[in-house]
DNA sequence: TATGAATGAGTATTCATTCAT
DNA sequence: TATGAATGAATACTCATTCAT
């Protein structure tokens, strides 16, 4: 649907996005491969068969690329939470749908979580995708979140109390994915899976009791 | 104590010890300025008052600076949470006391926290730090989270539940730190403390209730 | 007139060069706004509304453009003095006219002047134009001075001192223009004008004493 | 003497100011050879022998370099002038010297021109070297053209008429020499030279007649 | 006549690192 | 222990130009 539309530049030709998208794929693969940091566009350019300048014709910049990219990415978890969402029966399913398809997502595709880290990335300096990019970026990546805050409310929860169930979920999806990604703790045979579970039943058990 | 042993070459000489010290010094400096990614070597030798040359001297490698600044950080976020413990009362104030000291290390002083994101950053892939600095450093950072666990066990879980409600706060301090440390995600009025306040009262909950 | 002929293609059809006319304005437009370095061809293609592959169309190269332009710039300056000096009475004032109408033309069109430096930048090396472009806008520039020369000897020089005064003339009035375009040289509250017409007066003196 | 010390880092040690003096050599080498535009970096450096990175020990930017050679250029001139002032014995032989070594220290380095030109270029508009620097060499270039006024005022000009025949000397001097070097103007047997001479020769009639 | 697409050479500058002294 | 000097590889990006369509 609206996945990538972002930053297009005039998209008439079909030929033309056919490149773009190879283009995309190709800084997707060298994003895995390189990492986000050593992804430069030389290495791009190189990936998808073209002269570094070419991929000028239909990106404004590196940073228009990644752009590009990010949004794919969280179109993509859109779509997949979506999707969860609208499968579910009761209220409590949509919160255990809603959050547990974000997680399933990114367990699914670390280097959508790599490129969803990337946002992060730096403390609170801007890091050169621009204000406005990064602005719709972020908004798209929060409505990625809303499912949870309206099932939370489904089930009773006032509006703030909402927001802050959706934040925790949110944070702790975080925190055990970045874990589970960096293998930099080592689980003691616990899966990541299990750890967002209990998040997800204890917030549920909480909303039911009352 | 032992903490800045991490990586040092001789260390037989005080007025080497002296320098290599400065020299640290400068580097969080310039990444207090910078940024991580911002601050190069030159910048750090300049802080200190060298030539880039000169540090080759006292570290074998600009990942090798890194690992020392990182180590040292971890060795301060240690006595942070051991203090708290110390002054903790009964079991369940030690649990809360090691939770939240964790996360206040890092709540207070962001550039840790962007430290210890570097020992993430890039996926699984080796990222430059080496193999071994990389383990004595996960070690370390492991190390931090012992009290968690202890008081956990102290509190009746068994050492399978313990390592889970540790790496379960682990994460949910990672997660709420991210989040605020970056401002990604409106927090709608709520302080990131009470989120991770919430995650460790709800865990002591599910522990005295057995 | 048929000052748009150097360096045509075809000029059979009214709406080519209704087009190489859009073209030519859009570069003027263009070196106005960027000076003449930063004028690229991209960026006088956008200002004329078409692609830069476009403009081959209608130029052979860059330097073809350039020099369409600055043909249309000393055709400009031919029109500027010959109407002068049609208007002047007396030989002294054919003289006076024609050098000040030169000086005036160029004070009043400082980008005009631009171009006209251009033609002489890069010492002698050749810079661009090509040797017959280069040819014929030297000679175009030359004729633009033959009124000075003509009034010289309508005054009594011989041939040889009229062009000599010509050249004389001519180079003060470069210099001159020089000075005051680049506002290097602070002019203590003398206007370039009056330098100009010092210089003209004195020519004159000379002249008339004879 | 003090040429050259505008901009110079460190200048402890002689070997250095060898390495200096070969890279500004071979920038004046490439200037002539390629034109002030096109006398890259990478060019410079290959004519030195060197990387183009090494060129940043010596000189902070390609401006910087760029400001070195000119600086040096107008100290030459300066001393070129101050000489032959120093020469000459009536007040008239001061302006006739003054004027005339100007002239002839561009005339017979015609590559000095193009650096002198280099500053006029492109206009008002500030072009790269910087406002310090611009305004540091400009100083400087008047100044080598003091001498003419103080040889005016000597010679009975008030301060007011001092600086206009000061100007008007420059003025033609470039214009002169622009015609000369860039043999864009037929000369028709006339030398430059003889150009040159009438002008001062003009002036100094009018000084004396006083 | 015009376009979209692509190229290849070019730009200044930064970086971590090495080495003779 | 420290420096001055140098390197080679890398960076994103711009340019005039070409060519199939």
């Amino acid at each position: 649907m609206s996945e990538g539309a972002v930053g297009r530049k005039r998209g008439r030709y079909a030929a033309t996005d056919a490149k773009r998208e190879s283009i995309v794929t190709a800084a997707r693969a060298v994003f895995e491969r390189e990492g986000l940091d050593g992804a430069s566009l030389r290495a791009i350019a190189a990936e998808a068969g073209y002269t570094p300048a070419a991929l000028y014709f239909h990106f404004d910049s590196k940073e228009a690329l990644y752009a590009e990219v990010l949004g794919r990415s969280i179109a993509a978890l859109q779509e997949a939470v979506d999707g969860a969402v609208a499968a579910a029966g009761t209220p409590a399913d949509h919160f255990r749908a809603a959050a547990l398809a974000f997680f399933d997502f990114y367990a699914a595709n670390p280097r959508d979580l790599d490129l969803g880290f990337y946002l992060f990335r730096g403390g609170m300096r801007p890091h050169g995708l621009g204000r406005e990019r990064d602005k719709a970026l972020n908004d798209a990546l929060e409505a990625t979140l809303a499912p949870i805050r309206n099932a939370a409310q489904a089930l009773g929860a006032d509006p703030a109390l909402a927001d802050l169930i959706m934040t925790d979920a949110f944070a702790h999806a975080s925190g055990v994915l970045l874990l589970a990604h960096t293998q930099r703790i080592r689980m003691f045979g616990t899966s990541p899976r299990a750890l967002m579970e209990r998040h997800v039943e204890t917030e549920l058990d909480r909303l039911l009791r009352r």
